[in-house]
DNA sequence: CTGAAAGCGCTTACAG
DNA sequence: CTGAAAGCGCTTACAG
């Protein structure tokens, strides 16, 4: 072992007690010490480099200065990285330290982890879904706080930070309307989930509130995968009055759009317009024109829910929102042109 | 508060001391504890829902039961997941939970997370590079043991886990080899990195044992994008023996070749064969045809290396190798064909 | 076979 | 203005 220094080891050097240098170090609000005093302590910890053993005090205070952030599956995605990063750095500005856990979905290893991190005595539980779901909220440790990121449970008893959908598909219908179109498709997957539902309300508020049709013959849906917007987007063009421009539940589905259209000889965007979600920028930037997107706020979700949560753990009667939707943003590339003139 | 549960209260409950019930729990080997009293044990905790408090058991133990995982950049690309998940099943299996900091590569973070950790009391330090890269070997606490991940020190001195390089730049190699092409190209990077001169160096080793020619002509550097790929294989395939296969450095470079060899009217894998590297499999998927590419070990990076640093934990003694080279996976989807018989 | 005591390294009332 | 004592919840020798 390593001799680590300890508050003793401090206190000895600058000829005070432990306690004088933890009131100095700790800067305690109501604590007299001579000017002279702090300077001597705040050198002997200095030449010692000294730091205080976060289990000791985590121990006597009760407060272990750790946030649980629990996802299940990270693994696949290039989002999760950004929500994390939110959450992490919002909590080191508080002074948190982040635990990270992966379940990969499975329920076992789900509850081992709640298990294991309240040992650990976190102060918050974080619980990540990869993609918005409605889950079943996790029972965390009794009295300690829990925030939901990208996940809604049944009840909405549970504090939970989601993007906001519909202004996405809003801001998408508009950015094709902008640009002339009056035939707007939807291209989406077969699921429901809170996802596909609010994306469809956003799309069909924002054509009608500009007068623009709002017809079954506009969507179709298909797998959440590019063969599937492939498919759907083929229905779509292939119709007697096929949409000038469609929005594309996902880029992975807008990707197909692009193989549909490139299989009918229609260029984007001259002949098509296309708008994805997601902002995935690896695949986004790489087609051929880059593909217009809705970018999802991951990071500004992971800050929003880790501030949200260390206000609970300041406070567990602290009043929360129980649902706070996080703004998307338009990330432009080459997929969207004026309308042809037809 | 909520009415945590200590060992004192199921000690009462059992009628025995908490040292008895520690023993009990902890399967303490020396113990001896009638079976009778064992299960008193056991059930009262059970009954009571007792879960240890772990800051309290690694004060005493100096043990805390957590490894820190510090990155540069995990936000922006797809793999850091599968290093962070490889690294916590090995660390969860041997009781550990990992502590993940971010440092965005700033070296202030750098050094406070450090700082942090240690206060912290972590039994050990993973340090990761989202792409593998010669860093400065970082300072942990005294006596911590630190193992880079996806990095490798100038000197050598702390244990590091990297991909094979070399062996998987053969493996791209002999993917192309043995569908008959004979002027392989490469396409790669500008910048000179553990990964360019291992790549290189498999490359020309492949080339050179089966007799297949090595050219600087069949050589081309640029930007690590799709535009620098584009521009590369535009050089070679510009040429006048252009390659009938071409290794790409990435898959976005890779990308780019795709791009050139539609500018001149190539079909792959017809008229050109494509190999790539990091298997993108968000990007390789969605190509048409599907990108082979050379899979990079991540899961099981972080695996090695997590299991390399529980040895340093257990023993700071323990013979650990200097830089274990994880093997890369060859992955088939339909970019590599016959060579042209010309 | 089991319990009492000490101590891990802190912070928090409290005494002076 | 500063120090001595108690205690957070465990585990580890040690005594019996």
């Amino acid at each position: 072992m390593s001799p680590r220094v300890r508050i003793s080891d401090v206190a000895r050097r600058a000829g005070v007690a432990p306690s004088t240098v933890s009131a100095v170090l700790n800067e305690v609000s109501g604590a007299r010490v001579k000017d002279s005093t702090r300077e001597r302590v705040r050198q002997a910890a200095d030449e010692l480099g000294y730091a205080p053993n976060a289990l000791a005090r985590g121990l006597r205070t009760r407060r272990s200065g750790t946030l649980a952030f629990i996802s299940d599956v990270i693994a696949t995605t290039p989002y999760a990285g950004q929500l994390i990063q939110g959450a992490q750095d919002t909590a080191w500005a508080a002074g948190h330290v982040l635990m990270v856990v992966n379940t990969g979905g499975d329920p076992a290893i789900e509850s081992r982890a709640l298990a294991v991190l309240r040992q650990q005595q976190v102060a918050g539980v974080l619980w990540a879904t990869m993609s918005h779901r409605v889950v079943p909220a996790p029972v965390p440790p009794h009295g300690t706080p829990l925030v939901l990121l990208d996940a809604q449970d049944g009840t909405g008893a549970v504090p939970s930070v989601i993007p906001d959908e519909e202004a996405g598909a809003r801001a998408a219908v508009a950015e094709l309307a902008d640009h002339g179109h009056r035939r707007i498709g939807f291209v989406l997957d077969r699921e429901d989930s809170p996802a596909s539902d609010g994306r469809t309300a956003g799309y069909r508020a924002a054509l009608a509130e500009r007068g623009l049709p709002v017809e079954d013959a506009l969507v179709a849906r298909a797998r959440s995968c590019s063969a599937g917007g492939e498919e759907a987007a083929g229905v779509l063009l292939d119709r007697p009055h096929p949409p000038t421009a469609i929005f594309a539940f996902t880029d992975q589905m807008a990707v197909g759009v692009y193989h549909a259209a490139a299989a009918r000889g229609l260029r984007i965007p001259e002949d098509l317009s296309v708008v994805g979600f997601d902002d995935l920028a690896v695949l986004a930037q790489e087609l051929r024109p880059g593909l217009s997107s809705i970018a999802l706020p991951h990071y500004a979700m992971g800050q929003t829910a880790a501030a949200t949560l260390l206000r609970l753990v300041e406070d567990p009667h602290a009043e929360v929102p129980a649902v706070q939707r996080v703004r998307t943003r338009v990330v432009r590339r080459g997929s969207v042109g004026p309308a042809p003139s037809a």
